[in-house]
DNA sequence: CTGGTATATGTGTATATACACCTTTATGAG
DNA sequence: CTCATAAAGGTGTATATACACATATACCAG
């Protein structure tokens, strides 16, 4: 159970007088409650807890799903970069998520035939297969949260994640 | 350079005939581009990267961030559990988070007077001093995002958002 | 008191995430 | 052709994330 190191107990009684930074500085880090990226990986979090579970008895996680939903969606394998900024991914990240597709046999990384530095992504027929069979889970709790936020909102929401993303970029 | 399993080539000329199942997938797949979680978490990525460089300086991501301003902005010290749940997060991913932020001279983690099972957080003198130092970066960087996204739409985005983390608890 | 149950937390494991840096290949200037 | 530079991708490292499971403690019924 133990954190290894020997701990602390707090003070009972009489609270302990707070520095003057401490003092100032708790004030100012409740604004903090309204960060903008705190709030938003929040959500994800949340979400993605629901979503997991929706398409556990696949093999498959939300992002999984998302990376082989985005290679069976387009019509010719795209390389890795493309795929990575169309999924807002760093493409070191998608890289290694690749990785685990590659050895499930859902996803395959192919040469390219012009240049000798870029990998095409495309899915294998087991990639397919299991694709086919978790839509139908995949639209069940998008439905189910759509439903429970009320549908109407989620487009307005989504135009403003999409913006969020893009005033990102330029924000630095 | 090499990903170790020999690589197939992707063919030339004539694309191939793509499969039934590969056919109806690939469409249906298209809508999975609206996927709630996948945007959420895209967004997510997003912008965590623009509020990490903005604190790096500081020797924060915006994670620990969040953590440092959590525990300093609530006047006794909370238990992991209740600090988990405030943060959206699963508690054994905040003790894990923590464990940098103690090893960081941070964060200290104390025992409870009352009960022996339970962790109160509170942050160290350094951790304070680092909030405090921080806490311009991250107004910085909140004002720009504010700003780029057109100050008038957070708040309406995040309700949405808590309103959506609640709707994911519903929905299971 | 004692055993059963609930609560608070830690561990094992698997995956996600991105930055800094490196290698390989393409491309263009001369 | 050759070298400089750019572009595509992989690796090292650090952190984040959560589920399943294990441990320690509290608390309550009998």
């Amino acid at each position: 159970m133990q954190n290894s190191k020997p701990l602390k107990r707090t003070k009972q009684g009489k609270s302990p007088k707070p520095s003057k930074l401490a003092e100032e500085t708790a004030k100012a880090a409740r604004e903090a409650g309204n960060c903008v990226c705190f709030n938003v990986r929040k959500t994800a979090r949340l979400i993605s807890q629901s979503y997991d579970r929706a398409l556990k008895p696949h093999g498959l996680n939300t992002n999984q799903f998302s990376i082989l939903a985005l290679i069976g969606a387009v019509p010719e394998p795209q390389t890795l970069s493309d795929t990575a900024r169309v999924l807002g991914m760093d493409r070191t990240t998608l890289s290694r998520n690749l990785r685990h597709l590659n050895k499930a046999g859902l996803a395959q990384t192919l040469l390219d035939g012009q240049d000798a530095r870029t990998r095409r992504l495309a899915l294998t027929d087991k990639g397919w297969t299991v694709l086919a069979a978790a839509l139908p889970s995949w639209r069940a709790v998008q439905g189910r949260t759509l439903a429970a936020m009320g549908p109407k909102s989620w487009p307005a929401l989504r135009q403003q994640l999409d913006h969020l993303g893009q005033a990102t970029a330029m924000a630095g």
